[in-house]
RNA sequence: GUGGAUGUAGCUCAGUUGGCAGAGCACUGGACUGUGGCUCCGGUUGUCGCGGGUUCGAGUCCCGUCAUUCACCCCA
């Protein structure tokens, strides 16, 4: 019996390992750029965070926690991000030192959900949490700039769906209005809608199922209940992102399964199919009540999370790069420890290099220099040493020189800086 | 959590009414005693997911189980 990995937590490999780093490198170049600082929480909290801010009555809270015990301790996998920055930016004080704060975090999240294309037990996200600015004009910045950064990383299809849930006043009403609305239709919905018509009526309202869809068709929108400060609210962000140039569209029905947003409400969906039957690429919104709520002061925050499986599901597909590698293939004996101290002094200068210790004939030597994509090969056999000199390939433009052995590592640099031939290497 | 599909070499997949386990790619050796990507010739690679059943005989049929995947659900 083999070990497998975990059910639904995959390894990283490699060959994907490029396109993870690389989009990491966006992410956080993006958030510094826009004045957010990084902030790492631990993996592991106590359960009752997430209880108190996701919501007890939550899928995620409910169902989806892995959870541990430790002697009297109740502790869960954190199924988000938001929950523990906050739990830090209360315990630290951190709104003692400063009126406004933008922190950004990266790392992975656990959900014990059946995994599928897109949706993993163990997935990494990448969000950024702002307290202390009521908005609506920083609702507005933060949407922009995720649009644009999507853009850039070459995302189709991109669709900006907004909303406003309003405060819990509002919330509240719309409650009362929605579940009036559909209590009467109860018969025309699905089995499941119908269960949530009591304790969360809010999300028949992006069910997928046709029947619900139809149910739900002329259903009061909760943008008509908004409070004329929840309304003013909403309309600055809309203005904002108008202003911006920002696309959007605005969607009574989008609403999100954790309980506490307030007000802004968004979701950036790719409409193509790479991400299977998931849609949401990223989502966020506005949590105003969450730091008080924690035990801090009434400071109001927003934020997003990003899910990076999905994105790079949803990015096309690139070539990797050819690189800038230098294989050393020794030829004998006394080749073998010169070709070490040759590696050891081109990485001494910076270029990443390799030297066989497996052996065999110049052909395999060869062949494995193409194989792991190098640039350079540099051959040396009894002939070269015995000359003091060693062979320097250049595998792109099949073309070979001699070099004087105390050149090397110049003129291997100097290779290196060219641009190679056209045509260029094989993949 | 519910329903469907699929599990055969490192990868992608064939495998007929049940009758010797296959191909391409990859890897490797040679053609070319020390010159790579192309070509040609050869070679290595298997718990047919796992467990049971039917049968003279099971990759193939039946039952169970696990995994993957798709949809629902959920959400990033």
């Amino acid at each position: 019996m083999t070990l497998r990995a975990v059910k639904g937590m995959n390894d990283i490999l490699p060959d994907e390992i490029g396109r993870w780093q690389a989009l990491e490198a966006v992410l956080r170049r993006t958030f510094e750029l826009a004045g957010y600082r990084e902030i790492r929480t631990p993996v592991v909290e106590p359960i009752e965070l997430f209880v108190r801010s996701i919501g007890e009555a939550t899928e995620i809270v409910e169902k989806q926690m892995f959870v541990l015990k430790r002697e009297d301790e109740s502790l869960a996998l954190r199924p988000e991000g938001t929950a523990g920055v906050a739990r830090a930016y209360v315990a630290s004080t951190l709104y003692a030192r400063e009126p406004v704060s933008r922190l950004y975090y990266l790392g992975p999240m656990f959900r014990a959900e059946r995994p599928q294309r897109g949706r993993y037990r163990q997935f990494w996200q990448a969000g950024v949490e702002i307290y202390g600015d009521p908005g609506p004009g920083c609702d507005a910045e933060l949407i922009d700039l995720l649009v644009r950064m999507l853009s850039e990383l070459g995302v189709q299809n991109l669709r900006v769906l907004v909303n406003s849930l309003g405060g819990a006043e509002t919330r509240a009403r719309y409650r009362d209005a929605l579940g009036a609305f559909l209590r009467p239709k109860a018969a025309e919905l699905s089995e499941h809608a119908r269960r949530r018509l009591d304790d969360n009526p809010l999300r028949i309202l992006d069910s997928k199922n046709p029947q619900d869809q139809a149910a739900v068709a002329g259903a009061p929108s909760i943008l008509e209940l908004l409070t004329p400060e929840d309304r003013a609210h909403f309309e600055g962000v809309t203005q904002a992102l108008t202003a911006l140039g920002t696309p959007f569209e605005v969607s009574p029905g989008l609403v999100r399964g954790l309980d506490y947003y307030t007000r802004t409400l968004f979701e950036i969906q790719t409409s193509g199919a790479e991400i299977g039957s998931q849609n949401a690429l990223l989502g966020g919104g506005r949590y105003d009540a969450m730091v008080k709520e924690l035990g801090g002061p009434d400071v109001p925050a927003i934020g997003f999370a990003l899910g990076l499986e999905r994105v790079l599901l949803a990015l096309p597909q690139t070539e990797p790069a050819a690189n800038a590698r230098c294989f050393v293939a020794p030829l004998g004996e006394r080749a073998r420890v010169e070709a070490l101290v040759i590696a050891r002094e081109l990485r001494g200068a910076g270029i990443p290099a390799e030297a066989d210790t497996r052996g065999g004939s110049l052909k395999s030597l060869l062949r494995r220099a193409d194989g792991l994509g190098a640039r350079l090969c540099l051959v040396l056999g009894d002939d070269e040493i015995g000359r003091g000199i060693v062979m320097l390939k250049d595998l792109a433009a099949r073309a070979q020189i001699e070099v004087p052995r105390a050149e090397l590592v110049a003129r291997a640099r100097e290779l290196l800086a060219s641009a190679p031939p056209a045509g260029g290497p094989a993949a």
